[in-house]
DNA sequence: GTCTATATTGTGATAGAC
DNA sequence: GTCTATCACAATATAGAC
């Protein structure tokens, strides 16, 4: 199996379960059985959906990639707005954080890089770039109708707001609040508006 | 051994490997094996310093803290400007990164706040409120002595460029490049400048 | 697709000698 | 402080029956 998209629902079923124990634990945090207790089955049957550790969470990645794209393009149809466009875009980290605290999959992959595969890494760096590339996009047209200050370059502002954002979510973590990563991106959001 | 201070000299070995693995793989990505490869000795030596591995971990952050502790207020002696203050404090996790790409260890220890004994995460939160609280002070004298915008208040402040620092790093990682985290952090903090 | 049974290795941890 | 020996258990993974 090598897409996201050929996978039975059986399978569908392991990936749920690991994207789930990845966003609260990281790849090094769960196992096979912590899977199989999930969704009742036993560790052999997931090593028939997914030989190795490595590929599932490949999979999980993958899909969870294509998936938050499917999201951008829908926040580009919904905000015409660069600066509500760009609130709705922390709003879905923001989703996800607030069910029991719940990291970005490739947030805590991406702290844990050195210990991943390095096809796992590609997806990593994959999601990250689309999204910096989503959002130096929307950002360059803020700065065309003057919504947004154009203080930095697209890429440079981008790359801020998505580390403020998964920053926070760590922050919040480690200091075992429920603030949510959307305030603190919407102060930074709130300074790239146009005087 | 409830003190890092109280930690003989070989303890203190078992402590620096611990830190530096931690930095790169995090808590659940190392093992007692590894340090006693890394340090020349046994398994079961470790456990004679250290009973468990939550115990050795909460002293690697405890020490970890109070040296950052101590960089905090060599800053507050050398740089009386609030922005210098601020860039010279993004240069210290800087200094960590480019070192192998090595993350905060309370950064890495956020992310999987999850999977830890109670009492470390105590130690991480008080490692992000120590630092909290001296970005605030340093933002509230910048914003004081007017080389800083009053826009946000300093705790607002302090917590965005805290997440952007911790971000910056855990993006750098996903994204397998070696761009300084202090690129993101300076970029933010030229936009506090009072204009 | 799922299971039982098993192999193999790694892990945190303990007992007790030197 | 360090070691050898060992424990109990959990990890990824495989073989083969149903």
């Amino acid at each position: 199996m090598r897409q996201f998209s050929d996978i039975t629902p059986a399978a569908s079923r392991v990936v749920d379960a690991a994207e789930a124990l990845i966003a609260l634990h990281g790849y090094n945090g769960f196992s096979y059985d912590d899977i199989a207790r999930a969704i009742g089955i036993k560790k052999p049957s997931i090593h028939h959906h997914f030989a190795t550790k490595s590929e599932l969470v490949r999979i999980v990645v993958q899909r969870y990639a294509h998936r938050f794209g499917a999201a951008l393009a829908a926040l580009d149809a919904a905000h015409a707005d660069a600066p509500a466009r760009l609130s709705a875009y922390a709003a879905l980290f923001a989703h996800t954080y607030r069910r029991d605290r719940r990291l970005c999959v490739c947030g805590i992959l991406g702290a844990e890089a050195e210990s991943l595969a390095p096809d796992v890494c590609l997806e990593v760096g994959a999601f990250f770039q689309m999204n910096l590339d989503w959002l130096a996009r929307s950002i360059a047209q803020g700065q065309r109708d003057a919504t947004l200050t154009a203080r930095l370059t697209p890429a440079e502002h981008a790359t801020t707001l998505l580390a403020v954002l998964q920053g926070a979510m760590l922050l919040g973590r480690g200091l075992g609040n429920d603030v949510s990563p959307a305030v603190a991106a919407d102060n930074y959001i709130d300074g790239l508006r146009a005087p």
